[in-house]
DNA sequence: TTAATTACAGACTTAATGTATCCATGATAG
DNA sequence: CTATCATGGATACATTAAGTCTGTAATTAA
């Protein structure tokens, strides 16, 4: 029960991002360089985020990748959901049993944390963000 | 990123102790059958809980497993803390940096959800709880 | 048109963790 | 003493995470 190390690159990487460069696009190997990572691997991260709609690609010289949209409407659980994906952290049954309580009770406390996230925009962190690392 | 089966196993099990036999100690056998689940996994999972103070045991004949404490007060984040362990969500560079605003973020979510889990006693879900699985 | 640059996709390897079984040991009640 | 019960260690297996490698496609600059 933990983040993967992917959604911690992710998170970087977007904050990256917003904070140098928030509109011309930047190739993976500034980014990977930045947190010590294969530039392969951050690729297939970076490739989730352009499927949810988060950032765009463009191949070819002076490509890479840019935000996309409103940028101060992306949230931390936007990132999370990319690289996680949105299921339930618990499953049991299968049977999405709506008389069980232990079931509801699991649910409502991570959406709890979701709606926290949700709140989160990583806009407002880079304003801040001393980028120091 | 999700919660193990072994913490799906000790909320069941500790919700069928409080509904079943509250005062008993009840023995690994009955509490595996209820679940489908072998008795030695069980009995390893059973065994963080003893080790948490969520319940005690008994060896030797007419032994086993009671809840002990003041059950209205075990909370499904007590459970869930015995099996997972306390450790943070999100762990990055290590370095618990005051700082850095992601890691400040992510810890504040996670504690959101906590503190849903923490004022949700197995107890209440116990009294209304059809039992039928 | 060619060559350099860049993202993308798939297969693959390795490491870590979760899930589960088996058995030996030890404690306890009757 | 014996049957019953929990505990611990070793082991095996499965699943997922983490990372690498390589080829392909797209795009731009020369
Ligand atoms: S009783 Fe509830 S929590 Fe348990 S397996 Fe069924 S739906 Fe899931
Ligand atoms: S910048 Fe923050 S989130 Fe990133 S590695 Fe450092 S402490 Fe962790």
């Amino acid at each position: 029960m933990k983040y993967s190390k992917a959604t911690n690159y992710a998170l970087h990487t977007m904050l990256y991002m917003m904070a140098i460069s928030p509109d011309k696009p930047v190739g993976v190997q500034p980014l990977a360089d930045a947190q010590k990572v294969s530039p392969t691997y951050l690729s297939k991260i970076l490739t989730k985020l352009v499927k949810a709609g988060l950032i765009e690609s463009a191949s070819g010289a002076n490509g890479g990748y840019r935000l996309r949209g409103r940028q101060e409407d992306i949230s931390f659980l936007d990132i999370i959901h990319a690289v996680e994906g949105t299921a339930s952290l618990f499953e049991c049954c299968g049977s999405g049993d709506s008389r069980c309580l232990i079931h509801q009770e699991m649910l409502s406390a991570e959406q709890a944390m979701e709606e926290k996230l949700r709140n989160t925009k990583i806009y407002e962190i880079a304003q801040k963000h001393p980028m120091s690392r």
